[in-house]
DNA sequence: AGCACGCCGACT
DNA sequence: GTCGGCGTGCTC
């Protein structure tokens, strides 16, 4: 028997099989799938099994030299979905295998046993003969106690360990049992079948087919009750006997979400993200590959997991950016979320109150089945938004906080109802100018502003680290007018122990929420009212429900409007939309404010308004008059090199390479300096190919990479339909 | 990725 | 004359 197999290396060159001769001792257990450790080169390497045959290949082969684990292997479906993830994003095979799989179980050198363990003691000898023990000894109570115990079942060693327990060992009576252990134990399974559907979501669950492939569309406005129908669906799926993928943003399943499916469905989930330990992720994967569970909910990488005989998979807030990964392999889990329901022949349920341009349309040509929910669950109205004019405002000196948004924010506090205050900071962070003569800090290795950072009064590079120290005078004109200009939430939240200095405040931001757990606290805390005031960054739009939150602010509307990217007007559509909808969730009305320097603004109108469907017709209407997605699709190469010239070379070679090979009417720009020009010193410039339809283009840029990237000073990255740009 | 083979510059 | 630079090519 001979296997097929991809070594572990992750080259161009070696994205391919290799043959190998199978031993006999491990004749029985090979699989494909498998981990296997073969010799390669004048080394061992780590690959995967992709096939197995009795044909003999006319070339010496070398033998593998052992299974690694043959508890674990890619399954069918995995192995399939694998190759169109490589097809899709042009990445290795081994790469996207790779991706699939959790560090604990990616294939190379594993450092350490991940399995845990818990000592039980456990009665080694049949009951009459302990009980014939226990009278004999009457005296001795504490060994009498300890059979007693271990009479109702097996104990922890570590809460019976005493020189008792070991006599007992000693004569035979009770033994060790080693149990393996979840880092993640949810056993309890609270089913809380209840709540009942309203009209809207009952009309929408009774849309969705479970038996057959198709995508859905689920719209609903904020607080609408998306989860309940998800819930529901997942209930009659699991009473089928198939299984069930939830995928969230990262930030909604630290939250309530995952609560509130663990209440539902107990120690039938399992969860995935990236705040767990790897060891946590290889637990919660033995779940899945004993299948003690049926439900995953997790981020962009779940969609991987290998659950059996999947009934539903859904993806909730489905405009997010989040389920594109930006780093290789550059996959979009609704890719990958499409070929497994169609694999399984199930429903693919998308979801957002904002859905993406790109979903809203395909549901509006139909080739997506719409749902709507239209009203809140609890029957509120949707919040009141108000628009601030920031201009005439700061002539009256007001800066951060208009008048209005502070009178508002004082009547919260005299209610004991609480804020929630949006920092809009994308692109925009606090620098350091020179009011004199207008210098301004910049990284020396990417061409970036730098960042201020109050408390350690330095500045930083948020690409590649780089730190230096403010000057008291400026370095280039020496006057004393080095000022900061952007704000930060150090600054805002100083400016509101300064306002109201009564008020409990809690920042959340990156540099508040990098600890493990210390995310779920500030929610846990801003629910239970420990706190009055939230301040966050963009992280706190999405999925959070605190009941008391009756007034959002947002600061500073414009900055993510003024993003150099063709979605900036989605992207802040769907922020401000989103953070509005989290006040007024519970009783009591909501109300939103939104300061901005552009109040006539179309897109902050339509927020006002409350109106998704008016937004998207306004913004189609742009798309289609500039080309843009969903009229067109965008591919992005990046051309990355140490050497400026032989980058700008390459760049213009690769657009001559391109013009001749692809369809005419596919439209080729630049080469142009990437965004982010020089990173870490390294020159990125860019080429965007703009089309609606190029059979060849898949077949071009593959050999495209094939006959560029082997030089090794220069890099390309190809990015399909890429996230930002 | 690693390692070997191979063809041109400054050195004990 | 040799040591060693890293460019090209191969690994079942």
């Amino acid at each position: 028997m001979y296997a097929r197999i991809i070594i572990e290396y992750p080259i161009k060159t070696l994205d391919k099989c290799f043959t190998y001769a199978v031993p006999d001792n491990i004749k029985e257990d090979i699989k494909v799938g498998q981990k296997v450790l073969v010799p390669f080169g004048k080394g061992i390497v780590f690959g995967i099994v992709l096939e197995l045959t009795s044909d003999k290949p006319d070339f010496d082969v070398k033998e593998v030299i052992r299974i690694d684990n043959k508890d674990i292997y890619l399954n069918k479906e995995q192995l399939e979905l694998g190759k169109y993830l490589q097809e899709k994003t042009l990445c290795t095979l081994i790469t996207a295998y790779q991706a699939m799989l959790p560090s604990a179980l990616k294939i190379k050198e594993q450092k350490s046993k991940y399995d845990k363990y818990d000592t039980y003691y456990t009665l080694n000898k049949p009951v009459n003969e302990i009980d014939k023990y226990i009278i004999e000894n009457e005296r001795r109570a504490k060994q009498v106690a300890i059979l007693e115990m271990l009479k109702d079942g097996d104990v922890l060693k570590k809460e019976i360990n005493s020189s008792s327990s070991k006599t007992l060992e000693k004569l035979g009576l009770i033994k060790e049992i080693k149990v393996q252990k979840y880092r993640i134990d949810k056993k309890e399974n609270k089913v809380n079948d209840a709540f009942v559907l309203n009209e809207e979501q009952q009309k929408a669950y009774n849309e969705v087919d479970l038996n057959n492939y198709n995508t859905y569309l689920l719209e609903g406005v904020t607080g609408s009750g998306k989860t309940e129908v998800y819930m529901h669906l997942i209930s009659d799926v699991i009473k089928n006997g198939r299984t069930a993928i939830v995928l969230v943003p990262e930030i909604c399943l630290t939250t309530q979400t995952v609560k509130r499916f663990y209440d539902r469905f107990g120690g039938d989930v399992a969860i995935f993200h990236s705040g767990l330990t790897p060891g946590e992720k290889y637990d919660e994967y033995q779940k899945i590959y004993r299948e003690e569970v049926k439900i995953v909910v997790g981020t962009r990488s779940s969609i991987f997991v290998p659950l059996k005989n999947l009934g539903i998979i859904i993806i909730d807030e489905e405009h997010s950016e989040n389920y594109r990964q930006d780093s290789n392999p550059r996959y979009d889990a609704k890719d990958m979320a499409d070929f497994r329901a169609r694999y399984n022949n199930c429903p693919l349920l998308l979801s957002s109150a904002t859905p993406s341009l790109e979903a809203k349309a395909r549901a509006g040509k139909g080739v997506y089945k719409l749902l709507s929910l239209k009203k809140r669950a609890n029957n509120m109205m949707l919040p009141e938004v108000l628009l601030v004019d920031m201009v005439s405002e700061l002539k009256k000196g007001n800066y951060l906080f208009s008048s209005v948004l502070k009178e508002k924010i004082q009547k919260r506090l005299d209610n004991k109802e609480q804020v929630i205050l949006l920092l809009n900071r994308r692109g925009f962070a606090t620098f350091i100018t020179c009011s004199s003569c207008g210098y301004t800090y910049k990284c020396p290795n990417c061409d970036i502003t730098l960042t201020y950072h109050k408390s350690s009064n330095n500045l930083r590079c948020h690409y590649c680290g780089y730190v230096t120290k403010k000057d008291d005078l400026c370095p280039k004109c020496h006057e004393d007018s080095l000022n900061y200009l952007g704000v930060g939430t150090q600054k805002v939240e100083q400016m509101l122990n300064e306002l109201y200095p009564e008020a409990r405040i809690i920042r959340m931001d990156q540099d508040t929420t990098t600890k493990k757990g210390s995310l779920q606290k500030i929610i846990d805390d801003f629910a239970d009212n420990k706190y009055d005031i939230l301040l966050g960054t963009q992280m706190i739009s999405k999925g959070l429900d605190f009941k008391n939150v009756t007034l959002v602010g947002i600061i500073n509307a414009d900055t993510s409007l003024n993003l150099p990217d063709f979605r900036a007007n989605e992207k802040t559509f769907s922020l401000l939309y989103q953070t509005s909808g989290r006040a007024g969730r519970d009783k009591k009305q909501g109300e939103v404010v939104i300061q901005t320097f552009n109040p006539d603004n179309k897109v902050l109108n339509l927020v006002k308004e409350n109106d998704y469907d008016k937004f998207y017709l306004y913004e189609m209407n742009i798309r289609h008059k500039l080309k843009y997605p969903p009229y067109t699709y965008i591919t992005l190469i990046v051309i990355k090199s140490k050497d400026y010239d032989l980058a700008s070379k390459t760049a213009l070679d690769i657009k001559k390479y391109l013009e001749p090979r692809l369809d005419n009417k596919t439209i080729i720009y630049g080469p142009t300096p990437a965004s982010v020009f020089r990173i870490n010193n390294i020159y990125h410039f860019q080429i965007t190919i703009k089309y609606t339809f190029d059979d060849k283009l898949n077949k071009v840029l593959k050999e495209l990479e094939t006959n560029y990237n082997t030089q090794s000073q220069v890099a390309l990255e190809i990015t399909f339909n890429p996230a930002r740009f």
